[in-house]
DNA sequence: TTTTTTTACTAAACAATGTTCTAAAATAAA
DNA sequence: TTTATTTTAGAACATTGTTTAGTAAAAAAA
């Protein structure tokens, strides 16, 4: 009964291949230049074979979008080798900028594009369970700060959303360019200067 | 003479009701879902037409960016009614993300997409004065608190950034969806209690 | 081994998009 | 009235995501 088993892991290196083709050519060139016929050159085969392994093109980037964000939970954990939970705080929003900054094309797929999150609301899921476990963890960090009394706020869903707002806030105008040609000092530093204040202002809090 | 005055009249006509159109499609369907086919069946000219009135697309939307901003900019003036410069702020904080919870479409086309900066990237103009009037009033506010002793913070730049992140940050992850279907106990009021702890945060800055 | 069924795949077509080309029609100038 | 200019439209072009219909290959059944 080899046969069956070696004709699904053929499926599922064609799976891969598409879906590696589809990641290299869209941090090349962006979602809407990586096109299905680009994709099916590339591996040689026909556009209409990718719709044998994908509904559609958004089912296709929402995989990646779902691997990006087991990456970028990944990366907010090298935070706790900070004892200190108001460091880890200060760290974590570090790397998360970090991360946007490092992978923009990346973090449009996963935070700002509505094509992963529609093809997420056709699964009818109750949870976003990728989403969820990265805002949890932040969530983790900042009860601990709480705890410790370094911050007295105590409404741990706020501070999150308030903390998540403002980093995607930045990196967002930032992307977006707009945050240029409005007459900053110094628009490349914009970023570390504000974080640094909004570092200050919590934890006076 | 009076011939080649009616012509550039009925010229600018037909680029006034070429935007209006493109207005009210964008406002109903969005970006993408607004064709030029669309628009120039609607004022029954042929697709062909628009284009000697506009260069592209991208030229019809810019246009609407622009106005957009001058009326987010007459909203925003609103909130000199208050005497108290931070009172004046908190209000100002409230104006933008009503307006842009009352239109999402635009505060996208104003924030978010791509298409107008790249358009306005070819002008080269060395200021987006539309923008640079918006953040401006938005600092000549904190620079208010600032000398009344309200705010501590002294460097106005970082902190109008700040304030300009994290509303845009808490509308955009609404407008994304992002901040659903992640535990939080009343998704609907989140932007409000975000809004109101940054608030406090800031005054005791 | 031969026949049948299932699977994998492709070429071509469809409907839609932004945009451009070519030529006709309407208008203004001579 | 004739000529030049402007305005307009229809058709065409190059793309896109996606679907259809049919073919070739492989596997299963006989």
């Amino acid at each position: 009964m080899g046969v069956s088993e070696r004709r699904i892991r053929e499926r599922l290196d064609a799976r891969q291949s598409i879906l590696a083709t589809a990641r290299e050519l869209f941090l090349l060139k962006g979602f809407e230049a990586t096109t299905i016929r680009n994709i099916a050159e590339k591996i040689e085969y026909s556009p209409s074979t990718i719709y044998q392994h994908f509904k559609d093109k958004n089912e296709i980037f929402y995989t990646l979008h779902t691997e990006s964000f087991i990456e970028l939970v990944k990366q907010m954990k090298r935070s706790d080798l900070h004892e200190n939970p108001l460091e880890q705080l200060i760290a974590l929003g570090k790397i998360y900028i970090q991360f946007a900054e490092d992978n923009p094309e990346l973090y449009d797929l996963m935070f700002i594009m509505e094509a992963p999150i529609d093809f997420l609301n056709l699964l009818d899921e109750t949870q976003w369970i990728e989403g969820k476990t990265a805002f949890d963890y932040l969530k983790s960090v900042i009860s601990a700060c709480i705890d410790k009394g370094l911050i007295k706020e105590t409404d741990v869903d706020s501070l999150a959303y308030l903390i998540w707002s403002t980093v995607h806030g930045m990196v967002t105008l930032s992307f977006s360019k707009r945050g240029l040609r409005i007459g900053l000092s110094n628009p490349e530093t914009i970023i570390d200067r504000t974080f640094n204040i909004f570092s200050k202002l919590l934890v006076k809090s």
